[in-house]
DNA sequence: CCTTGACCTAAATCTAGGTTGAGGTTGCAC
DNA sequence: GTGCAACCTCAACCTAGATTTAGGTCAAGG
């Protein structure tokens, strides 16, 4: 399987280190897209490790599978992605990393103020108009703060 | 509804910006523990408006339904809860908000590091590594790090 | 040819944090 | 005594990111 360049499902996800079962949804998905074997079967190619270790590193860092569907469809579709074309991307991550951490200092810093004042309770508190969500990740509830169904 | 010092579902909604759902919704999580009306309905004291108002606050800062009914647990179930009892669980909520900046603060240097090294295949890149992830709130893949079922 | 392990699809299930809807009371006013 | 808004419960649905299960094929070895 190593010989002839391409590998089984089975492999790939041993060598990323994911389950098959999510490398299967990753392409459902449209991040990845194997070629298949007369039979039906997924062949995957040694770019295709780079491309899953990169949604599983962007995951990491907090991007949504469709953030990582943004990136991955940037790069060029006709040659092999170059380090700087990775290196593009992870620059990119920078920013939004950039950005988490200043939300989240500045909650802290407002969370600062509010200590012992025993403020909870009204309206004027500056928690209450953080504007973006610390933890923005999961589904949580959407129609909360103004963004009308 | 005012005057008795007791409000109805809708009243305290309104007054605390939640919708009727969510109040429901945290009231079968065990969040508050409203009396009922002969009749069944729900009667909310002001000290509700506080619990509720802590739940919006303390969700804003990323705090899951559980993270917060913990810390609620903890209030006197005897007197009503004073602005140092407010006070100190914020403070433990600030001790988890530097946890997480300090974990971002990591990834981001460590993504620094990668940045232009196109070493993102590779097992020993540091980002493989990360320990916890950054974007922790969601439901996300809960058995891929390690966490066995 | 036959077994066996790895593969296939599709649909159901899970978690979090609720919302939405159906179908049925309460409670206050007129 | 009736109208009507606001309340009630319970169940189904929603997103994200997969996993699990059911029922079936593929490919290689003996």
């Amino acid at each position: 399987m190593r010989a002839d360049d391409v590998m089984l499902i089975g492999d790939i996800a041993a060598r990323t280190g994911l389950s098959v079962s999510a490398i299967r949804f990753y392409e459902a998905r449209g991040l990845i897209t194997p070629i298949r074997s007369p039979g039906g079967q997924r062949r995957f190619r040694r770019a295709d490790i780079r491309r899953l270790s990169f949604i599983r590193i962007a995951q990491q860092l907090g991007l949504s599978i469709e953030d990582i569907a943004g990136e991955l469809a940037r790069l060029p579709s006709g040659r092999t992605p170059t380090a700087e074309d990775w290196a593009r991307i992870s620059r990119s991550i920078r920013a939004s990393l950039d950005a988490r951490i200043a939300t989240l200092q500045q909650v802290r810093s407002r969370l600062d103020g509010c200590i012992g004042c025993g403020c909870l309770s009204l309206k004027k508190c500056a928690l209450y108009n953080a504007g973006d969500k610390a933890g923005a990740t999961g589904a949580g509830p959407r129609y909360l703060l103004g963004e009308t169904p």
